[in-house]
DNA sequence: AATTGCTGCAACCGCAGGCGG
DNA sequence: CCCGCCTGCGGTTGCAGCAAT
C-alpha cells in the first residue's frame, strides 16, 4: 500500500500521551453505551481529543474488562514460549491463545523478560556451563522463574528472530514480576479476573483520577461534546466532570481538597471514602452491579 | 542526599490487509 | 480492477520508577 495515504487523524488537534483518568471515564461509559462500532469516528462521538486508534488502544490494552491484569502465571510464560517458537513475533496470534492477554502486553513481556532469560539459556548452553547457567539466570533477572534447556539443537532454529531455545519453565517457582501498579493513567474500572488481580486496584486508581484531575490533565473538548454529542442523556454526568475540573482547577479550592485529604480522619480513610463514593458513582453510571461483583 | 543507569510499561507510528463503492 | 477508508498488527520510543553508586 503506497503512499499519499490520509493521516489517520489530524495529529495536530489530537492529545497525545498518557490518558488521564477523565478521558478513560469518557471512553469506557461511551463504549459501554454505544459500543464501538466506528474507531474513527468515535474521538468526536464521545468528546475525546484522541485518534481514533489511540482510544481503540487505550480500549483494548487497559479499558476492556476482559484484560486480564497482574502477574504472567509460570503456565501463561511457557504458553507465551512455546507459541512464540512455532509463531514467530506473532503477538495477536499469541494473545488469542491468552484469554485476557493483550499483544502488546505480552509483546512487552516476552522483550523484556522472557527473551532475555531465553537469551541467556542460550548463551550459557553454548559454553557449556550448565551449572552457573541456573544460578546466574534466577539471580540475575526480577523474575524467579526458572529456564531448563532440554533441546540444544533447536536453539536458533526458531520462526522469528528470537527463536533462540526449547526451554522449559519451572511451574513451581512464582513470577516475580508483573505489571507494574497501574499508573497513574491506567484506570480499570471493573476487575474480572479476580485469581491474578491485585484486587487493591481500583481504589488505587480511582484515588489517582483524583490526583490526575488535580493536574489539570484533563484535555476535553467542550466544544466537540457539543456538536452533534450522542450523551446528551449523560449530561448530569458530563456535568459532574466539568465541574469536578473547575472546582479542582481553582488553586485555593485545590489547596483546600489537598487539605481535607489529610484531615484528622487520615488520608488513607478519606481517600477510601471518596474512593467508594466514585466506584458507586461509577458503577451506577455504567449500570454495573453492586461494587465488588466484578 | 544526589546522581546516574537500568528496567519495564504505556503509547505512538507506519505499514499491511480487508472490505466496500 | 482500482481506489480509498478503516482496522489491526508489530516495531519502536518515551518516560516514570527503582536500584546502584
Amino acid at each position: 500500500m503506497g503512499g499519499g495515504r490520509a493521516p489517520c487523524c489530524d495529529k495536530s488537534k489530537v492529545k497525545k500521551g498518557p490518558w488521564s483518568p477523565a478521558e478513560d471515564l469518557r471512553l469506557i461509559t461511551f463504549i459501554h453505551k454505544h459500543g464501538h462500532g466506528n474507531w474513527r469516528a468515535l474521538p468526536k462521538q464521545a468528546g475525546l481529543l484522541r485518534c481514533g486508534k489511540s482510544c481503540r488502544l487505550r480500549w483494548i490494552n487497559y479499558l476492556n474488562p476482559d484484560v486480564k491484569r497482574g502477574n504472567f502465571s509460570p503456565e501463561e510464560e511457557q504458553t507465551i514460549i512455546k507459541l512464540h517458537q512455532s509463531l514467530g513475533n506473532k503477538w495477536s496470534k499469541i494473545a488469542s491463545h491468552l484469554p485476557g492477554r493483550t499483544d502488546n502486553e505480552i509483546k512487552n513481556v516476552w522483550n523484556t523478560h522472557l527473551k532475555k532469560k531465553i537469551l541467556l539459556v542460550k548463551d550459557a548452553n553454548l559454553y557449556g556451563d550448565e551449572t552457573n547457567n541456573e544460578s546466574s539466570m534466577i539471580s540475575s533477572s526480577s523474575s524467579s522463574t526458572s529456564f531448563m534447556s532440554c533441546d540444544n539443537n533447536n536453539i536458533g532454529n526458531g520462526v522469528g528472530d528470537d527463536q533462540e531455545a526449547r526451554v522449559v519453565l519451572s511451574t513451581q517457582c512464582s513470577p516475580s514480576y508483573g505489571l507494574k501498579e497501574a499508573s497513574s493513567s491506567s484506570s480499570s474500572i471493573s476487575n474480572s479476573s479476580a485469581d491474578q488481580v491485585d484486587v487493591s486496584r481500583p481504589r488505587e486508581e480511582v484515588s489517582s483520577l483524583f490526583d490526575e484531575v488535580n493536574k489539570q490533565d484533563v484535555c476535553m473538548s467542550d466544544e466537540v461534546v457539543g456538536i452533534g454529542d450522542p450523551l446528551e442523556s449523560d449530561d448530569d454526568f458530563w456535568n459532574m466532570l466539568a465541574n469536578l475540573d473547575s472546582f479542582l482547577s481553582n488553586e485555593a479550592q485545590l489547596q483546600e481538597f489537598q487539605a481535607s485529604q489529610s484531615s484528622n480522619f487520615g488520608e488513607e480513610s478519606d481517600r477510601e471514602n471518596e474512593c467508594r463514593k466514585w466506584l458507586s458513582y461509577f458503577e451506577n453510571e455504567l449500570e454495573l452491579e453492586a461494587t465488588g461483583n466484578r
